[in-house]
DNA sequence: AATTCGGGGCG
DNA sequence: CGCCCAGAATT
């Protein structure tokens, strides 16, 4: 049970404090999210870069803010828009719960992005750390935000051994933020602390030589700071084979399909697509045409295997087997007839892009 | 507390 | 190919 006021009882924290800041004001990156303090679009950037590197949010941000430059108009924006709009950045559900808080703030608090704690974390998607990084760096308030980057960093500077990968371990490092927040600055040292998790003191091979708090350091003082953070690992994606088909008809129409709102992927579309199994006495060919016929109405004469997609998620890993077919029925309402531009207009997950790019975006498709 | 939610980049 | 990353919601 590591006791955090024992460890800061005397550690110079006016000293770490102006260390950290000043090399943060003189090194700090150039990102668009910090062109002004505007509260949405720190908010927008904060959503934006929960799990994913800054350089694969930076061209997402640049064009959803000039897509969707306020509150108002992220309120008003159909969903099918924003979703476009976020395409393949992965976890959708990140920017539907923003576009839900987005139309909460435009009707309960004026369209002005609260300022406190209790209000802030009620919205829809805004959890402890966005809702610390809001306050700190678009209000600065003295709140914590603690993120991975930060319980790195914290680990490594106060010797800290608790597994930063248990739920509990973050409300610690609160804890220590806290007493060590700047009240004068807040947003720049939270800010500064990313920074530092981010170009300095990295996971697997820290840049100690080049840290402008190295001398705080007990675990560069202690030589461990290779083995700092603790973090328990992940349990492996588990492998799900999947068989899915391009339907097209003679006039250069696709045929796509809406998923469910909840779960994977939630709401973007898709090849209509099923899970297969091998121990089946029909094969994938056999078992994606039965889908097809109950779930959209229409026999359908599929053609050999065109070719396998591989995608990977955090908790899956999906093989895909691609087959053509062409539509000479009417489907029922659950997939939808599309142009080739109109297919481009909807949103579509990763995994299905690759097949997209299987056919080279043909209509119909060749091979 | 554990699981579910995506995707890309790196050694 | 395993590991990591500016997390939150759900169960």
């Amino acid at each position: 049970m590591t006791n955090i006021h024992e460890k800061l009882y005397d550690f110079p924290i006016a000293d770490f404090q102006s260390d950290l800041i000043d090399w943060f004001l003189r090194e700090k990156r150039d990102l668009p999210w910090r062109k002004d303090q505007d509260p949405y679009k720190v908010w927008v950037s904060e959503i934006m870069l929960q799990q994913t590197r800054v350089d694969t949010v930076i061209p997402y941000f640049n064009a959803f803010i000039a897509k969707f430059p306020s509150i108002e108009s992220l309120a008003e924006a159909n969903e099918e828009e924003v979703l476009k709009a976020w395409e393949g950045l992965g976890y959708y559900s990140r920017v539907r719960n923003l576009q839900t808080a987005v139309k909460e703030v435009k009707e309960s608090y004026g369209g002005i992005v609260p300022n406190t704690p209790e209000e802030l974390g009620k919205l829809k998607g805004v959890g402890p750390y966005t809702k610390g990084a809001i306050l700190s760096i678009a209000y600065n308030i003295p709140e914590p935000a603690v993120d991975g980057n930060v319980m790195r960093v914290l680990s490594r500077i106060l010797s800290i051994w608790e597994d930063i990968a248990k739920p509990k371990s973050r409300k610690l490092f609160e804890t220590a933020i806290y007493e060590l927040i700047s009240k004068e600055d807040p947003s720049s040292f939270n800010q500064a602390l990313m920074e530092l998790g981010a170009l300095i003191c990295t996971p697997t091979s820290p840049s100690c030589l080049l840290c402008p708090v190295r001398e705080h350091c007990a675990a560069f003082s202690e030589g461990v700071q290779q083995e700092l953070p603790i973090k328990s690992k992940k349990k492996k994606p588990k492998p799900l084979q999947m068989a899915a088909a391009v339907l097209y008809d003679e006039n250069g129409n696709y045929y796509i399909h809406k998923r469910p709102a909840t779960g994977l992927l939630a709401n973007l579309w898709e090849h209509p697509n099923t899970e297969v199994n091998r121990s089946y006495d029909k094969n994938y060919r056999e078992q994606l045409s039965d889908y097809i016929k109950d779930e959209f109405g229409i026999e359908i004469e599929l053609t050999d295997l065109k070719g396998t997609v591989e995608h990977v998620f955090s908790h899956l890993i999906w093989t895909i087997s691609i087959y053509f077919g062409k539509v000479k029925q009417t489907p029922n309402e659950k997939l939808i007839k599309v142009t080739k531009q109109q297919l481009e207009q909807h949103a579509f997950p990763v995994s299905h892009q690759k097949i997209t790019k299987l056919y080279n975006g043909d209509s119909p498709p060749l091979l």
